[in-house]
DNA sequence: TTGATTTTGTGACAAAAGTCACATCAGAAA
DNA sequence: TTTCTGATGTGACTTTTGTCACAAAATCAA
């Protein structure tokens, strides 16, 4: 029986039948309409998020300039949270909402610290997905000190290839870290 | 008997003296004299590094334009290396050089997963060390995205307020992202 | 369908940062 | 000390990007 959540931990520990089943329970289901919050600045952030369908972005509002920045999508397969809040067991900083209807699977901090305790698979699992994450957050860093807005452009395609026409262009460029304007004028050649 | 890795470990993780004695008989000490490699592009990464003393940049050097970025600096009680290349045991793609004679304790992927496999304190020290890491990088860009050079100067008097004096600086602007010249302006006021 | 938002592209101008050039200054080495 | 290399500050100019304004196109809701 196929997971979206299994096939995702199965990349990196295989799993039995009976261990993803006892994973799984430790995760709730979330659906969410368009337009509403799964994460709010100033709240508690009890969950840490694995996406299974729909489309969110998580932002950080400027208050003085009333601009945003948005540093991560989250679509089917990604993780997404507030990662300092959830686990500092302190306030959001950010803000998460759904560009689209979507599915996330929310497990606790006290949960996930239970089956990292209890499965060294799992352990391994969130090991290994800390690391990776460090290395493309590094790797994001680095293109958006070196890179030009159309090396940005390129590589945006790449990872999200099909949120291209699925969102405003302007949550692109908040993305990329550049005004809609200058994004659009990007490609008119 | 204090020791700065013991101390670093034990903000985390409380060690007893056969512990931290344990965890460091798997570490080999380095001394390397100012302009020698610790890392070299192309190279594979044996190790990853705990700075016990001086100062080392990491950086990435664009083969098209000549120019580098400095994505990190190592000074005491950091740690240090190609993290995707340590982990993933592929050949550096960064390069990491003393600013000054240094002293350095390095520990290699082997011996690190056999500590976190045999010690449930040092596996959570490295998860913690992970998030935290996770965390500050996800500050980094934020800051790089919505902040003016003005912020990120500031900001990084704050992180690293020994080093304004120590090094050029053409490698604070490298590591600001921005050319030395707009750095220079900056603080004529 | 229709009217109202939202999104998008684009021109004109302003602001920020980069590049190049050169003079000065400080520190390392002979 | 003297010489030399590298670091730093600064002016002049160029390039990139941001900001504001507005019109056309697309999307959404009644």
């Amino acid at each position: 029986m196929s997971h979206l959540l299994r096939n995702h931990i199965e990349a990196i520990s295989p799993l039995s039948d009976e261990e993803f089943d006892y994973i799984l329970s430790h995760f709730v289901l979330k659906k969410l309409k368009k337009h509403s919050f799964l994460v709010q600045e100033g709240n508690y952030v009890k969950y840490e998020y694995f996406v299974l369908k729909g489309c969110l972005k998580a932002y950080i509002a400027d208050n003085d300039t009333g601009k945003e920045f948005i540093y991560q999508f989250g679509v089917e397969d990604w993780w997404i949270t507030d990662r300092e809040a959830f686990f500092k067991s302190s306030k959001a900083t950010i803000n998460i909402d759904c560009l689209e209807d979507s599915e996330v699977l929310g497990i606790t901090l006290e949960n996930r610290e239970k089956l990292v305790a209890e499965m060294r698979k799992y352990e391994h699992f969130v090991a290994v997905k800390a690391n990776l994450g460090y290395i493309s957050l590094q790797k994001r860093l680095q293109l958006m000190i070196m890179g030009s807005v159309k090396d940005r452009y390129e590589n945006f395609i790449q990872q999200y290839p099909h949120l291209i026409n699925r969102i405003p262009k302007s949550f692109i460029a908040s993305y990329l870290g550049v005004s809609r304007e200058t994004l659009s004028r990007l490609y008119r050649f």
